[in-house]
RNA sequence: UGGGGCGUAGCCAAGUGGUAAGGCAUCGGGUUUUGAUCCCGUGUACCGCAGGUUCGAAUCCUGCCGCCCCAGCCA
């Protein structure tokens, strides 16, 4: 089966539950705590909840978990939201939030008290933790566990009422304190937190934890498959405790898979955050970073992104994917889209010395080699032209079919010119290349078939447009950054570098946002931040495959 | 030394007892006024290891090894 043919363990457990007739429609949900802002892993988990929906007629809940308002903030759910939306997934008037459902929340919790199945607490965090035992060790029980459902009753309605100081108490489920899982030694549901809520204000002082909110907010939602990553597979005991215990109409069914992990970056919100904290990186948009935010700031389309998940594949095993394969994802997409334009990002001046001083030509460019239906535009050329500083070499090895002393090369849509002299400055670094042009050459003229090995780009100075441009590199030298003892020790330094660079007259009227080729170089956008009309700033997305650099790097690895 | 999960080519990943799909990368070759694109070709994967069942196992059984997760009043 081909990548988009192939049916992953979860849409085929999804695909058996409507051909039984179990469900008759799907429902799933994306459930960020907004505590921070989405990255390539989130990507993953929202194709997923959206794409199983899309593809059956279902319907798919942005779900904000925010049951810790000491970590939360609206300005979190307001980036969320637009990612997710950038993505290319709707969730229509299906947004919600764990606190829109406190009450029934706090109702079970009064039920499960009620029941028998669950207590309020008054040991200390730290008294908690010795008696939850060790992962070896079974644990003990509180001596509070015996409290009678009266007194816990009064307890939970007091700590609601706001009569209690933070960590005074806390409700547990009653479960187990000898399980070997953990997560069932009589868990926290609820703590006291005198702060205010982003979202529910001062209604509350206290809040639920993760495994009871979210299971009972997936039940009020009438989610069928609630999806979530591979470190809660052991939480499913208690979240189907949950279930059984409050026996709710709808009884979702929580399947895991794993985490995507992409080489060379790092997904955990605490380092992200260091890196935007420390100034090691520009802000959770910075171009380098794994955020959606970062990603579409460098001008990853969000096609691109979605196929690179789906190329991922959902599986249980722990992967750790290689960063070019998002990058192919990024060339393919933008390969057909972007427009072709020239520019130089390491300027050497060549003068055309047979070239009239006073003449300016215009020379007609492709827009695009593969699909004439966008046009071309009109290049203005003269006699002092910028080219690539690497397009030259004085001393080139073998095969190398670029400008060199004596050599000849054709300029892209131009003429074929040839080397007569190299001129130094006093450091012997070559500043200017003498050169001279065959006026039969012009490109589509006819009047020449003549055949160079090469082709290289240019730009005319008189015409040239200045920019800064920016270009990127992987953030951490290792691939698994996120194992290293200290992530500063593997962060590389060589992750940015600006060039000033000349630009073809045609892209000085180019808009935020906007996505072009450069022809030989790469993929590139005008940067949505810095960008002006009178200072342009764009990003490199990604280079073109480049042979001729693969080719140079083997024989320097040969010595 | 407790519990849960995972182990198919460099990276992903199909496969669910009948003799190992596909994608990406790699390496060849062709086309090419982007060393890009495109096109063609290219991999003996001892299916983690060792036993066993079977006419036949990546698929079933047993034992072992390796990696990941869990001891927040975080999610």
């Amino acid at each position: 089966m081909s990548e988009t043919e192939s049916r992953d363990f979860i849409r085929q457990i999804i695909h058996d539950d409507l051909e039984s007739g179990k469900h008759e429609q799907i429902v799933t949900r994306f459930p960020p705590e907004p505590n921070g802002y989405l990255h390539i892993g989130h990507v993953m988990s929202i194709c997923l909840n959206f794409g199983v929906t899309a593809e059956t007629g279902g319907r798919t809940y942005l779900r904000f978990d925010d049951t810790n308002p000491g970590k939360e903030s609206p300005v979190y759910v307001e980036a969320i939201e637009h990612d997710v939306r950038w993505l290319g997934f709707d969730w229509e008037d299906r947004l919600t939030h764990a606190s829109d459902y406190f009450e029934s929340l706090y109702e079970s919790a009064v039920s499960l008290v009620a029941m028998g199945s669950a207590y309020v607490d008054s040991l200390s965090a730290d008294e908690i933790r010795e008696y939850r035992g060790t992962l070896t060790e079974p644990g003990k029980n509180s001596p509070h566990r015996s409290r009678s459902v009266e007194e816990n009753l009064d307890l939970l309605a007091r700590m609601r009422a706001g009569e209690f100081a933070d960590g005074e108490h806390v409700l547990r489920a009653k479960i187990d304190m000898s399980s070997p899982n953990m997560n069932l030694r009589d868990p926290a549901l609820y703590r006291i937190r005198h702060l205010t809520h982003q979202h529910t204000g001062d209604d509350w002082c206290i809040y639920p934890m993760y495994d009871f909110a979210h299971t009972l907010s997936d039940a009020l939602e009438h989610i069928t498959h609630s999806l979530c990553t591979l470190e809660f597979e052991d939480h499913r005991p208690l979240y189907n405790w949950f279930l059984d215990q409050l026996k709710p109409e709808h009884r979702p069914r929580q399947i895991e898979f794993s985490r995507l992990n992409l080489a060379y970056a790092i997904t955990s919100k605490r380092k992200l955050n260091a890196l935007v904290e420390e100034g090691i990186v520009e802000g959770w948009n910075d171009p380098r970073m794994p955020t959606i935010a970062g990603m579409r700031r460098r001008g990853y389309p969000a096609a691109a992104l979605r196929h690179f998940v789906t190329r991922a594949g959902v599986t249980k095993k722990d992967k750790l994917i290689e960063m070019g394969v998002l990058e192919n994802c990024v060339r393919e997409n933008l390969g057909v889209t972007s427009q072709r334009r020239m520019a130089v990002l390491r300027p050497l001046r060549v003068v055309l010395t047979n070239y009239p001083e006073d003449i300016v030509e215009m020379v007609t460019a492709m827009n695009h080699p593969a699909r004439p239906e966008l046009g071309t535009r009109e290049l203005p050329f003269s006699r002092e032209l910028w080219i690539e500083q690497d397009d030259f070499m004085e001393e080139p090895p073998r095969k190398f079919f670029r400008l060199k002393p004596g050599g000849e090369v054709r300029l892209r849509f131009g003429y074929i010119i040839r080397c007569d002299d190299v001129i130094k400055n006093e450091a012997g670094e070559v500043i200017e290349l003498r050169c001279s042009y065959d006026a039969d050459t012009r490109s589509g003229t006819g009047s020449s078939d003549r055949k160079v090995k090469g082709t290289i780009h240019w730009v005319s100075c008189a015409h040239g447009v200045d920019a800064e441009v920016r270009l990127y590199d992987r953030l951490f030298t290792v691939a698994k950054p996120n194992t290293a003892d200290d992530f500063h020790a593997v962060l590389n330094a060589d992750s940015l570098q600006v060039v000033e660079a000349k630009l073809e007259p045609s892209l000085a009227s180019m808009k935020a946002g906007e996505t072009v080729q450069f022809e030989r170089l790469g993929y590139f956008c005008i940067d949505s931040e810095e960008h002006s009309g009178s200072r342009p700033v764009i990003n490199r997305i990604v280079t073109l495959r480049d042979s001729w650099a693969r080719l140079e790097q083997q024989a320097m690895q040969q010595g």
